[in-house]
DNA sequence: GATGAATGAGTCTTCATTCAT
DNA sequence: GATGAATGAAGACTCATTCAT
């Protein structure tokens, strides 16, 4: 009934040991995962599972895409209608913290760099799409000028998504603490730092803008002397 | 020169199976170790290891509180003489993203939750001693009037430890970013949202700063063209 | 020949682990015996064995069960068309003493309580049923008035099982010693003790009686008494 | 305080280490035992029962040649002063029985022919001692003409000794059961088929002994009933 | 003689992967 | 394509025995 053409019925046995896989990796880590117990959950004999997974690892693999890829789509979704940079970015972040908190124990297994012996180099491939999103944002807000000139882009990504992904893991040792006001503190944080105020002297933008011409400047002379 | 009493000796040996082990753990994972790598590592027979540490587990486990607790120190010494909140903050910040680059794998494995099997219930406390290092930074800051009244704690901490985390990550991965920068715009996040406004124009101290990184930066280069 | 259906594929290769298990174990005892070699044997691979038998415990568990329930069977064909009690007990005694020669090692090692770790709770169960034989003969004779009234059912079963294990052991020991004549004595012994003589005055048979009440009267007295 | 003289302390620890070892291979069986186990209970280092027993095996071997010559000199005393054959074996049985009943882990252990590994080649030695004392009152009651001519020496011995060692099996199981009666039965038995008759009626010796044994069952009972 | 830390060979068991059906 | 029985390499852990102190 469900499912007719072949292709179909591959495509459906793929998604069920995928599924499978997922949750026999979340909970039990790669290691911990058996490949048995796998192929049991989807319903598969063993051998099959390596007809569409040529190895453990692969099947790690192909979960981690799965499910970024999924957590991406769903973020550009929450995104897509919001106009101003930091509307955008209150709703990216609700739904990153959202995501983050409901399938935190998969980020973790997934982003830990070496989801040991699992290795999944490429990993970060998936998670790039994902940031990509804040980039567009943050971009857009430069464009139009919503957010200061000095900026810098990665360092406000670092601050976004790492305190997110904190607050995440501590907000499940501590349910009295509420997503929302994780998420306003955050934006309000942002915007203290990056939203432009009409207000603010030209003259300070401009040393500020010298400033931080100096500070790259800085930076490099420091990367250069380290390696030498 | 290389102990003499027995106790030391037992001490001795108990510090090198630990340390290898840290590089084991480190570079393998708990799953990824090997306990006769471990023993080899340590110059001591396979069954040595197990007078010294009941199970791979327990290994596991002092491992990381040996970790975390050396941390924990070097932290608290690096804030001990800072008396201002954010220039305290500051120190904190630079000691904390120094260890987690350097230690980043440790850090890693340590802190996911959960080190599928190696299940070290426990390793929260650790972390909990080195979080209150910074509690303690902010709770004076709050008592002397530093930090704005409205500024909720653990938001603040979240940010404080997660942008941390995060840039680390990302440092590794593009070595152009430097570890001051990041700290430097971190602090200057949280002043931003957090500090009590006393009017000072906050350029002056940016730039004071930036005089500071210069002059050593140019230093170093002075010294390398020397060398070369 | 050699089994054709997988069902009889299974079951044969059940029937070799078990047979290479009865073989160690009897050579070398439970804690002697080794994995290993029983798969060796058996001509399969060591992972192999664990599809069949969870643990080296399980196996024995089933090597002991099978190993009683094959005597029990034999026991019963043996002694199946004998009429008379007697006769019945000598065809018992000489199956039980030949293969308690043949399978001495077996019988030994199973019924040592306490076959040392490979902790067998339940051997006594297959005990049960191969002492069951000489129980129905005994009763049946008791039923047919071919054994005197007094007779002890147990204690008539521990010598004739008593007797024969021991015969067992010096035989090994001593070639020149026929199971026939040890057969023929314990039959002897027995008939001596507990057949029927016509002869025999009532009279002594009836104050045999009473002495026997007493026996009984005076063994629950000995009993309260030692309980008290 | 104890033990003053070198010889004197060395056999002092010899002793600790042997009842240590007594205790841990009853309790867990040759393979069980461990040798640290043993001597923590005796009290010394691991090294130093090494000192005394050269070997694990060694330790056994010497354990059961204690254990032995132990119960051979308990059984010696039991008979030495019966006259009459069956006398002196009721007392014999007796002893043996209550022997067996009381230590029967170390019996089972000790003649399982094959202690697993602990293969003790000798053991039979020291059981032929005690053997020993039962060929002697045999013999003697040939010469005495208190046993029939036509009696083989050792299907009688083996009788004798194989329905004490079985009984004493199910005594242990079926508690109801008194060792009295099962001495009383055996001796009877062996009476019956080997005793040169003279005529006596044998109801009155048996009723006789009854006599004792209620008048020592009551005597049991009245002590009973005064303390309550 | 005594100690007990150190050794390392030897065990059972697991599990990713293969392959005959 | 699917199956699942079979494989066997690999790993944590134990414990009799040794030996430097």
């Amino acid at each position: 009934m469900t499912a007719v053409t072949r292709r179909e019925r591959v495509e459906q046995k793929e998604r069920a040991i995928l599924e499978a896989a997922a949750e026999a990796f979340v909970e039990s880590g790669y290691d911990g995962a058996r490949m048995a117990d796998i192929a049991k959950r989807a319903g598969v004999a063993e051998g099959t599972v390596y007809l569409y997974f040529k190895t453990k690892t692969d099947l790690m693999r192909a979960f981690v895409a799965d499910f970024w890829g999924d957590l991406t789509q769903r973020a550009e979704q929450a995104v897509a209608d919001k106009g101003e940079t930091f509307e955008a970015l209150d709703a990216l972040a609700a739904m990153h913290l959202q995501n983050l908190i409901e399938r935190f124990d998969v980020v973790e297994l997934t982003q830990s760099g070496r989801v040991r012996r699992g290795d999944t180099p490429g990993n970060r491939e998936f998670m790039k799409a994902y940031v990509a999103v804040f980039d567009r944002i943050w971009r857009r807000g430069m464009d139009r000028s919503e957010l200061i000139e000095t900026a810098v882009h990665w360092q406000a990504r670092d601050i976004f998504f790492g305190s997110l992904e904190y607050a995440a893991r501590t907000i499940r040792l501590h349910r009295d603490r509420t997503q929302a006001s994780v998420v306003d503190n955050l934006i309000e944080t942002l915007k203290k730092r990056y939203a432009v105020t009409t207000k603010e002297k030209p003259s300070t933008q401009k040393s500020e803008r010298l400033l931080q011409r100096l500070e790259a400047a800085v930076t490099r002379l420091e990367n250069t002397s380290n390696r030498a």
